[in-house]
DNA sequence: AGCACGATTAACT
DNA sequence: GTTAATCGTGCTC
């Protein structure tokens, strides 16, 4: 299966939302690859995007927003949860974006995963951007990794494309104070019917 | 220096 | 449906 280039990054930050639907998130850990089809991402993008971390300019937290595209950016946050982006946006844009790594299908690697994820049924392994980075072992340490580069522990594979008739989209989850128009943006993806689509309010 | 809150989850009633 | 857990970040004083 062949790895995702730097060229699938380098493009808007809603198409590759919307791309990386179906393709493979990989994690090496230990020389043992735990891998998921991806099955819902959020895209965070620009400056005047008031629920994105960049909104408010480059910090040492947001740094790798405000980097090259294919890098990820793993944040801390509810005192508990790391979650997973990758950056993406157009070659030359000046302004900070990522993608939110939401949900995945587990594919491989699943005693590890049932390891991290004890007890609970498959369904609730890695059906939240929280859960899933629990179950592949990622944290900040993770952060600044460009996917890309031969031989990271993270990177993402071609998998299989969604159709566009499989795939749904919906405003972005948990973003509390958001004003509008941005806390009703369409710019969350998931594919349509799928058990590992995060659940919420 | 202090403080409110978060791109959430799991355990309750 | 409601709420506690838990702490780094960034804004305000």
């Amino acid at each position: 299966m062949s790895r995702l280039e730097r060229a699938f990054f380098a493009r808007d930050t809603l198409v590759v939302a919307r791309d990386l639907l179906g393709r493979h998130l990989v994690r090496v850990l230990e020389g043992e690859r735990i891998t998921g089809r991806i099955v819902e991402t959020e895209a965070y993008t620009g400056f005047d995007d008031q629920a994105s971390h960049g909104r408010h300019g480059e910090t040492a937290r947001n740094r790798p927003m405000f980097g090259q595209v294919g890098v990820s950016y793993v944040y801390f946050t509810y005192g508990m949860h790391w979650l997973l982006n990758v950056v993406a946006r157009p070659e030359g844009a000046g302004y900070p974006a990522a993608v939110l790594l939401r949900a995945v299908e587990p594919l491989t690697g699943l005693d590890q995963i049932a390891a991290r994820r004890d007890g609970r049924p498959p369904r609730e392994w890695t059906n939240g951007p929280a859960k899933l980075t629990r179950a592949m072992d990622i944290d900040g340490g993770l952060s600044g990794v460009d996917v890309t580069a031969p031989g990271s522990p993270l990177c993402f594979e071609e998998g299989e494309p969604v159709p566009d008739e499989a795939v749904q989209t919906g405003p972005r989850v948990g973003l509390g104070s958001t004003p509008e128009p941005w806390l009703s943006m369409p710019w969350r993806f998931y594919v349509a019917d799928n058990p590992y689509v995060s659940r919420h309010r």
